[in-house]
DNA sequence: AGAATGTTAATTGTTGACAAAATATGGCGG
DNA sequence: CCGCCATATTTTGTCAACAATTAACATTCT
């Protein structure tokens, strides 16, 4: 008997739920603007299938803040405000700090063997990459540094809400804005933080989580403040 | 020009979002018990609409935590086990102590001018229902204090998730567990935080936030290890 | 011309029917 | 009596059609 099989005749999820992560998926990479109407019957022409079934995805989508919905209107891709993103940074810090405090004392009771070690390994990629200005293997660093401790916590809500407020974050204003931070200061917070949870100390560790994110909200303001809107 | 016309014939929302709010009713309240599955023919029924309405408003409920939906199986309440409830508490906290801090800093900022007089009042009324133990009053005047900071910490999407946290929470082993927590200590807490929040203490404002969600923690989980497990 | 109104087109809300999958039923052999 | 396979029933997944609402357009009147 074959065990295994996978992938030809028999799908082993929900229609509803391709299209959902279909749409997920164009929101986040830009092609459906921010603001911009999700018109049911052009994306079940678009993706074929029933409008009923993109109806259930827009459906499933609306709690996750990327989409807006307005009763006999439509729904509409959600437009973030700077006030939004001020609120998302806060949500973001309170929780990435508490997951920073989660893992150190996980490594403190040696539940974590090994995150000391990736963690100090993504920090020598990450010093590797700066020196060669490769930007994209920055963010793809700077996301699974932020990965490890979010699964390090040991809280895998606290990981699905947090992935959530970095998604909505996104949509704000993403036309423009150039996506170069400051990587020199964002490895030294790295490190602190690294420090903290590989030495076990929880506070230390929500402090460090906290002053990152603060700073990098900064980080951004001071970017967005430099941005000519164009508009 | 007439403002405040308000239609009264046709509805004003959607079909599928009072079913929403029905089934998320019968959920806290524990009509539909922890595990049972959600049986979309019978509820159509129950509420005389469609299948494919009662369909929608699962779908939209199912991010907030409070449902699980397996493909071609159903859906069911989400089972909170008791890891789940230290994650939930975990997140609880994080959120509500960022709340606490923000409050206090809009406090020392003048934005929230009647907020100090208002918590002031709660605990009042708190100290009085606790005279007279009558732990209904008491659960509504904690919920109170809890709102009044969150929404004074100038993040609604900050209240939200906290709600829908609290939600989930109240999915554990409902069935028996007394409700009966420690008023004296809770006050106790809730007069720090409203010290720190009215004197526009940030940073004493998130410690007696955070204080107050870790020790009503450990007085829940005395309580839980005090319950005879039903089979 | 411009505003208010009536009419048409497009889009969402809702429903019932059909297809596919899963569960329950019942007989058969061991 | 137990386990197994074929079958019937229930339940979910998907779709297409109908109804209600909104937006767009044309028309009339001042």
């Amino acid at each position: 008997m074959m065990t295994g099989a996978r992938s030809i005749g028999p799908r082993r999820t929900t229609l509803a739920v391709e299209v959902r992560g279909e749409i997920e998926r164009m929101i986040v990479d830009g092609d459906l603007q921010a603001g911009e109407k999700l018109n049911e019957l052009a994306l079940s022409n678009a993706m074929g299938v029933s409008r009923g079934t993109v109806r259930e995805a827009i459906r499933s989508l609306v709690d996750s803040g990327l989409i807006d919905l307005i009763a006999n209107l439509g729904a509409f891709v959600h437009e973030t405000t700077l006030d939004e993103v001020r609120n998302l940074y806060e949500l973001r810090g309170a929780i990435f700090a508490m997951a920073c405090a989660a893992a150190a004392r996980r490594v403190r009771a040696g539940d974590e063997p090994k995150l000391a070690a990736q963690l100090e390994r993504n920090l020598e990629q990450m010093r590797a990459t700066h020196a060669k200005a490769d930007t994209a293997r920055y963010y793809a660093l700077n996301i699974e540094f932020h990965d490890l401790l979010l699964r390090s916590a040991g809280n895998p809500k606290a990981k699905v809400m947090y992935d959530n407020l970095v998604k909505e974050m996104h949509l704000f204003r993403r036309k423009g804005l150039s996506i170069a931070t400051n990587i020199a200061r964002s490895i030294k917070e790295h490190e602190a933080i690294t420090r903290a949870v590989s030495a076990g100390d929880a506070e230390g560790a929500r402090r460090a989580g906290l002053d990152h994110i603060v700073k990098g909200f900064g980080r951004y303001i001071s970017m967005v403040d430099a941005d000519p809107q164009d508009g």
